[in-house]
DNA sequence: AGATATAAATTAACTATATTCATTAACGGG
DNA sequence: CCCGTTAATGAATATAGTTAATTTATATCT
């Protein structure tokens, strides 16, 4: 006898309310693992809550806020833990990869992100704290640091959009002859398209992060030549 | 008598056609420039060049379609010049930079061109192979430089979205005691987001085609150690 | 020249999706 | 015991993208 049985299932007031702001979100993010975003509408997730489109109104304002609610879910599996454990520049290393392997599969959010003020994200502004934190510890000034966390970041959310590209991304098809050499070099990535994607992003972060370490170390300038 | 005067306006075909990919492709920019990717309708579009809505599928196959043609037009506008005139890091950075000034105002294509195989944008390909080749020159191996390609793209498409943030997108609000630190630092950034999301992109950028360089001059793997 | 095929527009209809509205029924405190 | 709150319902609306059937000027063929 589960909870759903007991349920009234006409109209009115349920026994026990089979909606919140957390079950929703919960079996949005199933919904989108199990089908992706396209199949992430509110008539299809309340389907899945076994309720009516309607009914998710009373919990969250639009499917904008649903998003938001996934969003804030995700951010919360990033692993944030190398920062206590390693140094700076490691520990910024391995936050970077986990950011990016947790929106992978996601970037449909990212849009989102960019305009999404960090007062709706609980989650995201821990995130920040701690990050912020371990560069400032290692003598980083307040403006670098912020720069440095969106540079980043930047690469990372770049980073997962070419990840989820698919395969063929890279294949001139009938073009071939605009760009000869190019397309010899795409054929190759095209063997394992994620793979390369993956090779890409690493050997740019150990370049960004092997740079800016240097630049703490010796104390060089963070202000770029074209500003 | 210009010739919408001479264009029938009844029903059939008209003295002479109104509509063109070319000019779908005009006037959704024109559109996009002055009121932004949610005025971008079919009817919309279609209002502008004074026709109706179905009447654009006589030449473009979906709404889909032409944002391909506007990503087409867009990629055509970035700076490659640089590639003839200056040394392969100096080039590779203002490639970039016109890059990213070509899509901060069009964010909402970025997912697009994320699956978007380049066999569909033949300007996109011939900017690649242009890229490629001064890579190649400067003694780049082929998996090497179409990683440094992604790896570049990747920090360009990322920088856009954070360019085109509202100000306030640091702003703690109410939260502001979760991130007490990064919350100062924020309140820098939001006195001129835009500048900030500049410097910081202009720092990563200059830190990341550093690297490259000096990796390249000293012979230096660039095979990540996270592989 | 006249018949005919084609191109390119028209209006109307169809679909999917988000969202709102009026309504209903259970629960719980005064 | 009533009554307000909560949380559901189904129906209705709005917006978009897309398709279908139709129309007719123009070009082409015989």
């Amino acid at each position: 006898m589960t909870a759903e049985t007991t349920r009234s299932r006409g109209r009115g007031r349920p026994t026990s309310p089979v909606l919140s702001r957390e079950a929703i979100a919960a079996k949005a993010m199933t919904l989108v693992a199990e089908r992706g975003y396209d199949h992430l509408t509110m008539a299809g997730l309340a389907r899945k809550l076994g309720v009516s489109a309607s009914a998710l109104y009373n919990h969250v304002s639009s499917k904008h806020d649903v998003l938001v609610l996934i969003q804030d879910r995700l951010n919360a599996e990033i692993d944030c833990s190398a920062f206590g454990r390693l140094p700076w520049a490691e520990a910024l290393s391995a936050w970077a990869r986990s950011y990016r392997e947790c929106y992978v599969e996601h970037t449909e959010l990212i849009p989102l992100i960019a305009v999404l003020p960090i007062a709706d994200a609980p989650k995201s502004l821990e995130m920040y704290e701690r990050v912020f934190i371990a560069l400032h510890s290692a003598g980083i000034g307040d403006r670098d640091a912020v720069d440095i966390i969106a540079g980043i970041e930047a690469l990372v959310f770049g980073a997962a959009f070419d990840a989820s590209a698919p395969a063929d991304i890279f294949d001139p098809g009938s073009l071939g002859d605009i760009a000869p050499t190019f397309a010899r070099a795409a054929a190759l990535r095209a063997a394992d398209a994620r793979a390369s994607a993956d090779r890409a992003f690493e050997m740019a972060l150990e370049v960004l992060i092997d740079g800016l370490l240097r630049r703490v170390e010796t104390g060089e300038t963070f202000s770029p030549r074209h500003a």
